[in-house]
DNA sequence: GGATAATCGAGACGGTACGTCAAGTCTTCTT
DNA sequence: AAGAAGACTTGACGTACCGTCTCGATTATCC
């Protein structure tokens, strides 16, 4: 049934731009364009940013309706369904086209600051309205794979991707022990994030991540001489 | 109309109907029963059955429907609506219902053990059917402060008073040092579990709660010497 | 199903109230009267005039509730279903409850101007709140015979016996020829007020009774001489 | 949204797609079409057809329900209510629909032969299956002034049309008198018909029609003497 | 005076149909 | 071909009454 969510929808984007210098008299596009009336970029970023605009406002993944996006974006219900099989499909790409790249790992020269700076930003963002987008995409990911797997993809692991080089310049740095499961501690210091970003039991402030960085860095820091 | 999603529904559980020890002459009950039809304890089970089956097979919260739970527990949609006024009321009650006192907190004499235990009994819930109950709950509730309220009032917080019990005899016996926060450091233990159960990214095994432990706790018992 | 729509629902009405001389000692009520709780009269009243009330305000039969009717005459819905089999037999009781007699026919000695008094009379009652009443029995009433049958023992047969002899006493005194069809002559009489009534295409006006006696009546009187 | 009952739903009616001839160049389709998917006159009809079948069988108006239509005509019960607002009007169209022109007013050179013929007609029609559809329209009506007012403009109306014409012709010949009111007299035709068959409270014969045709036409035709 | 019996209130129950909403598909004209 | 428009089937929604049922409380007669 879903189709590969990951793979970028907005194909056609490639290049009929590039008018290609030459002395053509007629259509000079290198690429072949196939007939018929082009996609409308318009139509295309108008859903995705209705998209995300609803899933700010109103409610969850479940009560997003594509009914509600299409007329929102003034686009008819069919043109939606052409070009994104679910519902998923939709968030998960209008998730990445929001997601800008806020959440960079900075390079301080020491990685408790490093780490606690972008655990920071990341409770900042949760807290935010987009933060009701990611808590949809988590929510709706429950019971669609899918879009699960898109949040990881395009959430997930590239900020891992930065994390690791974090880390692993704190090990070269010696801060940390060698030989650590990075994936483990990366899960160590966002696990609590997360966890009262969903179950919303406790305040989601700030010096949270200093506080995760002090108990879970500082106690690898520190093996156990017992 | 609207009722307390977190109160008990199941009123009139202890019914004194056959009183009458004592000396009295007339009426001793104690407990007045209103006049009507009584609520059908069969049903209120069977529908509460039904929620939790259907939880556990097909998909999520939203998936599921009070149209095809009332089929299934055989039973006149009207008798749902009349007891529980959401979906999510239903869901809440079902759950608590279905939330057998399997998590409870051993006492072996030592913190990392006590709460290793129970936290590898979390994860084994989690990877269980009943595992699919909780995702459903915590999706619901990312866009029904009511349902996640229900999970927290029901779930979370009476795990949490005797896992204060189990840390602050840790503390009594000189395990881990006093003045910590404990909310802190449950959801420092928590929290990884929770993130690999939400975003499914990693393994979840047993022994991730060891070495949740191992770095939370034992992290705690060094303080760093820096 | 359908018990006896006609019948007395009133039964034990029956005289207990004629004492019956006699030297009885105790009770001396002659006719025997079953055990238990005695239906209440008061609910019995209530009921009907609710229902009366409700035919008058609101809309037709089939708008009209047993569940409404309940709530406003303060009984219980059972209260109602223990006497009256159907809504139809109920409406069928409370018409003829309220049906006063204010369509008596006078005797002016002349049957053009006794018939239009009368006719005149029943025009202002169709044109009254009561109107609404015939209306809605007679909308019942074509999707269940007992309820027209209703209609026509408790309304139409009583008032025709009466219209019977003033027809005759205009025959007897030569203003009628004999022989005529009486039936065929009072539809004739009557059937216009009632077109006007039911299929509300034109006024009812009180003189619309003269009319219709000029029209027929004077008719009668004046035989073809082709 | 709402619509106009009385209107005629069947649009499009005429679609000359294949225009073309002349010498235009282009399109000469005269009716402009609107975009979208045109409406299936295939459903249309199947709606109207189930509405007059269940009417013919079952019961009255208020028997009658959307649900069942729907189901028998093979059509989602949304497209039943895309097209009528209401019961009521959907009970109109489909009687109009069926209202075949069989109650056409002949012209044989004689008014109470004329109207003879077609009253007799009407009695005939009010007798049969399709009697039952009028019963249901007049008694839903009783509540519901659309559906009355629907009742009148697609039948009485028009056909009271015709009869004025006919009667008409009587005066032109000096069978009936000039400056009558001819609502009336058509009031007193029609009006034992319509009595008899909504009261039921005597036959409703083929012979009737030549009886109020011999009183009140040849009342007419000999004005009294007195 | 206690058993018996029928009523009444209250209200839960299994149903049926309501009229609405959104889903996802299909058909048509327009660009 | 894509897009706009809009009709289509499907299925669940939450509500209103239906007519039935089970209660406790009341009010009578009968033994």
């Amino acid at each position: 049934m879903a189709q590969n969510v990951v793979a970028q929808n907005n194909a056609g984007s490639a290049a009929p731009r590039t008018g290609s210098s030459g002395t053509n008299k007629k259509k000079e596009t290198c690429v072949k364009r196939s007939p018929g009336r082009p996609r409308s970029e318009e139509s295309r970023l108008s859903i995705l940013r209705s998209t995300i605009k609803m899933l700010k406002e109103d409610g969850g993944f479940s009560e997003l309706s594509i009914e509600a996006i299409a007329a929102d974006a003034n686009v008819a219900k069919t043109t939606v369904y052409r070009w994104w099989p679910t519902k998923a499909a939709l968030v998960a790409d209008a998730f990445s086209h929001s997601a800008a790249d806020e959440l960079r790992f900075p390079d301080t020269g020491s990685v408790v600051s490093d780490m606690g700076l972008q655990m920071r930003r990341l409770i900042q963002i949760l807290r935010s309205k987009r933060g009701r987008v990611v808590s949809a995409l988590l929510a709706g990911g429950q019971s669609d794979p899918e879009l699960l797997k898109a949040f990881r993809d395009r959430f997930l692991w590239p900020r891992r991707q930065h994390a690791y080089q974090t880390l692993q310049r704190g090990i070269d740095r010696g801060e940390l022990p060698a030989g650590i499961n990075l994936d483990f501690i990366l899960d160590s210091l966002y696990g609590p994030i997360y966890l009262r970003f969903i179950i919303r039991h406790d305040k989601l402030e700030d010096r949270l991540a200093d506080e995760i960085c002090a108990l879970v860095l500082k106690g690898l820091k520190n093996p156990p001489q017992s």
